[in-house]
DNA sequence: AACCCGTGGCA
DNA sequence: TTGCCAAGGGT
């Protein structure tokens, strides 16, 4: 494998020794990294879905203090890791990963299990999920397609600015293409790191970047996405809005809350309903009676 | 496939 | 200031 394809002479190999080497000596000191065992992995990658990593270092710290194995998690209420889910942000996650580690405790005897197919079966873990915890934690051969590596492999060897929306079947075709035979998984990691902190979706660092010279998308002179504009997710006045408004009182109490004091967090009363409704529907939110919510057990 | 699901920082 | 973005997953 010297090189990709009839009209790309990059040299794949000097890719991967390159980026990997950049690796070794940039590498954030992150602790799931310093420690990249099973369960320390699987916590991280789903506090890492959609959240920034300096948000997620001090909550992950105080999760593995308190629940240092699957059992431990699996044995506390579900309640306990939302309000220790704190502001990560999207709290159904904290329920996925309370039930995953029933699950493993259920049926893998505690031990987080080493393969795709059966990471995947896991609530709350997903293709890039059971991808980054098969390579990270177990040394297995994936591509993890993230949306770091994704815009590190469609700029150097596509030339555009931003990957598509879903993954294509092409793409994940061209990652598996590039991945290397053996150090799979440090690969994985060194191209999500670059991505993270030089090859970044707003301003690009190309000065620190240890394979501009081999990058289509720096050759073509930075080329601007073209096509639809990405539109954003609104937020102001929305379900979620409330639904967080709702979970952070709840979260911040002590004990079980009052209706009137959920009440007053938002005026419409229709959408308030509905979106305390679908926080019970979701198992977010324990109903013990028509005036009184908590956080479940 | 398109839409929904939190939160906060930054240019 | 406001839009964009962050180690996605579920339906």
């Amino acid at each position: 494998m010297a090189s990709l394809g009839r009209d790309r002479d990059l040299p794949v190999e000097e890719l991967h020794h390159r980026v990997v080497a950049w690796f070794d000596r940039e590498a954030r000191d992150l602790p799931w990294r310093r420690d990249p065992r099973p369960w320390p992995v699987l916590v991280s990658e789903l506090m890492l879905q959609q959240t920034p990593v300096v948000r997620v270092l001090p909550v992950f710290e105080a999760w593995m203090e308190r629940w240092p194995t699957p059992a431990d998690l699996a044995a506390a209420p579900s309640g306990d890791a939302v309000r220790a889910w704190g502001r990560l942000g999207y709290p159904r996650r904290a329920l996925r990963l309370h039930a995953a580690a029933v699950a493993i405790t259920e049926h893998h005897g505690g031990e987080v299990p080493g393969t795709y197919d059966e990471l995947i079966e896991l609530p709350g873990v997903g293709d890039y999920t059971a991808a980054a915890v098969a390579s990270f934690a177990f040394g297995g051969r994936h591509a993890v397609l993230d949306t770091n590596v994704r815009r590190v492999l469609v700029r150097v060897l596509e030339g555009e600015q931003y990957p598509a929306k879903g993954v294509t079947a092409a793409e994940r075709r061209l990652a598996n293409d590039v991945l290397p035979v053996t150090g799979a998984e440090r690969w994985a990691a060194a191209t999500m790191e670059l991505g993270a902190v030089v090859c970044t979706a707003r301003s690009p660092r190309c000065g620190a970047c240890p394979v501009a010279d081999l990058c289509r998308w720096r050759a073509l002179g930075h080329p601007e996405h073209d096509g639809p504009a990405r539109r954003g997710q609104p937020w102001a006045g929305t379900d979620r809005q409330v639904r967080g408004r709702l979970l952070a009182v709840l979260r911040d109490a002590d004990g079980p809350v009052p209706r009137p004091v959920l009440e007053s967090v938002w005026d419409d009363a229709v959408q308030r309903e509905r979106c305390l409704d679908s926080l019970v529907a979701d198992g977010l939110v324990d109903p013990l009676t028509d005036d009184l919510f908590a956080l479940p057990t």
